[in-house]
DNA sequence: ATGCAATATTAGACATGATCCAAATGCGCG
DNA sequence: CGCGCATTTGGATCATGTCTAATATTGCAT
């Protein structure tokens, strides 16, 4: 199914935004960019050690941090207990399950903001993060 | 300044949202309604036991907890590290001022979404959160 | 008023996600 | 080949938030 391109893309795709490649970091890109899911620390750290432990916890966090910083991810906020990484940086919004806690995308096409608020002076957008939280219909 | 009518009002909001009175509800609520802030369960700890400390922790989350089931309080997640509790719980959104931490009020109709993007069978809305992130323009 | 059951409060132990640290490892490059 | 810097690591540490079992308070019926 996966060839070794696989991870020949995510290697190109690290180098192209400064990253140096280690092993741990190829297998940090690996989880997130093979499946697009939006992941915990802690699910990434199960996935990347699900035969045998590799990358310690210290890394993982390290390694998210770095994505960060070079634009391979994004933060998502929706839950107060734990942070999502989003491996979809294009801009986009998301759909919050309540119930399950699960996670998924809104392209940025189907909300359009009529119009922004004024800003403070000397203030600039850094993102504009929607949120829809649903829950099922019936019971609450 | 204020008057001992303060207290009576939110006496009254409590009751009429179905809480019974206690000293501490009590002084929560004034730390809340009071200014109208966006705080943190530590802040509003902090402020209750300003003077000598008179409420415990667990009352404060405890306490909360009620007043966001009661619809006195809308919880704000925008910052990994905890929960802010807001007092206003018309609709509305935020900014988020990413640099310092701070939250304000955008009035629900300062944005307007065009379209809402399909739901999931079943599910319902629960609510939208939008948060506009804002940081100075000067360096990155 | 008085007693009693239900509700609220509390201190401190606990759980969890995330960060920090100092030591060890590995890698790039002369 | 080896030096130096970046990376990784285990474990300690931290901060929010939750839980528990004991105590205090409250409302209510009598």
């Amino acid at each position: 199914m996966d060839g070794p391109s696989d991870h020949d893309d995510f290697a190109d795709r690290l180098q192209r935004h400064g990253v140096t490649l280690t092993h741990q970091r190829l297998e940090i890109a690996a989880v997130l960019f093979r499946t697009m899911e939006h992941l915990s620390a802690d699910q990434i750290l199960a996935r990347v050690n699900a035969r045998n432990a590799q990358v310690s916890k210290a890394t993982v966090y390290n390694t998210l941090k770095l994505f960060l910083e070079k634009g391979l991810l994004r933060e998502v906020i929706v839950d107060p207990d734990r942070v999502f990484y989003d491996p979809n940086v294009a801009p986009h919004h998301h759909l919050y399950d309540v119930t399950t806690g699960h996670l998924t995308d809104i392209p940025a096409e189907a909300i359009t903001l009529a119009r922004l608020p004024q800003l403070p002076d000397g203030m600039v957008v850094e993102g504009v993060d929607i949120v829809i939280r649903t829950r099922p219909l019936n019971p609450p």
